[in-house]
DNA sequence: GGAAAATGATTAT
DNA sequence: TAATCCTTTTCCG
């Protein structure tokens, strides 16, 4: 999935592409036709992300709202305008990019009829994106934007999302901090691979529980998440491994060497070669070094 | 050709 | 906790 950089990717990818243009909005697959007729037509006038949700804005006051949930991804194409990504969310190829390279040079002649289950297509004069496999996918009023993201913690991605109303979150439950950074309401935009990444690099137990965290604790892991994030956003990949964790300087840095614990139970522990550990938590699965991760 | 898995979240039991 | 939703890719027979 799409964690929150994905997301973040596509507002950018959206306004840089789309925006202040007049778009033809339609559901192929027909799950979203209804919601399609209402904005077709339109001129889209913005497009912003808060941790996972996705808001595309047209000028009719109406907002396209988008959650890729698991497996969503957007596809684009188009002429050199749209020269950049081409598939963006659920990642469709191993190698794990979100950013496939571009495959023919051929001069552009409008959109390719629908592959598979397409539930929106928003098709510009230079270009085009094909929705599949979203949770949610859903035309909303502002107001009902603002009901949405008020019930959302801070998200890393903002510029000016507060340490401070994190930490708060965080330190008033319970729960253990492996479940709490999953907790949109905690925080907005972490997933899978970032809880367990960055709960290695911060060399926290994922059983620790928010309310004994300490208040400098709490600060470093957001401080740690926005960077971690913000690389994201600019790689459209998750890498959280150092240089110096990493077996040898090649550049893209291969899959097996993005990660510190995400997907590698039983291979030792980059930094102290311990076997890492997997489990079940909040119904996904978590993956830990037993030995750094102690407490 | 079918099952399982995948960067998620809500609802029901 | 379990079931449910959404779709594609990968792996296994």
């Amino acid at each position: 999935m799409p964690e929150g950089h994905s997301i973040h990717r596509l507002a950018r990818q959206f306004t840089s592409v789309f925006s202040g243009q007049r778009l033809e909005v339609s559901s192929p697959q027909g799950r979203f036709s209804a919601g399609a007729a209402q904005l077709n037509g339109h001129i889209l006038t913005s497009a912003t992300a808060h941790g996972k949700q996705l808001f595309l804005g047209f000028d009719n006051d109406l907002l396209l709202r988008i959650h890729l949930g698991l497996y969503g991804a957007f596809d684009f194409g188009g002429d050199s305008s749209f020269l950049g990504a081409s598939s963006i969310g659920a990642p469709r190829k191993v190698g794990e990019r979100e950013i496939a390279s571009d495959d023919d040079g051929a001069a552009y002649a409008g959109p390719p009829a629908p592959r598979g289950a397409v539930r929106v297509r928003l098709v510009a004069e230079h270009g085009w994106a094909d929705l599949r496999g979203p949770t949610s996918c859903e035309v909303i009023t502002e107001a009902e934007r603002a009901a949405v993201v008020a019930r959302l913690g801070p998200d890393p991605l903002q510029p000016d999302a507060d340490a401070a109303e994190f930490a708060a979150r965080l330190r008033r439950r319970a729960s253990p901090v492996g479940l709490l950074l999953m907790n949109q309401e905690v925080l907005a935009g972490v997933g899978n691979v970032y809880r367990a990444e960055v709960l290695f690099r911060q060399a926290l137990s994922p059983w620790r529980l928010g309310r004994d965290i300490r208040e400098e604790e709490a600060k470093a892991l957001w401080v740690d998440i926005v960077s971690v994030m913000n690389d994201g956003v600019a790689q459209g990949r998750i890498i959280t491994t150092l240089p110096e964790h990493r077996d040898n300087g090649a550049e893209p840095v291969p899959r097996e060497e993005a990660h510190y614990v995400y997907q590698r139970p039983s291979l030792p522990c980059r930094r102290c070669g311990t076997a890492i550990a997997g489990t079940e938590m909040g119904a996904r699965k978590l993956y830990w070094c037993p030995k750094c991760q102690a407490r």
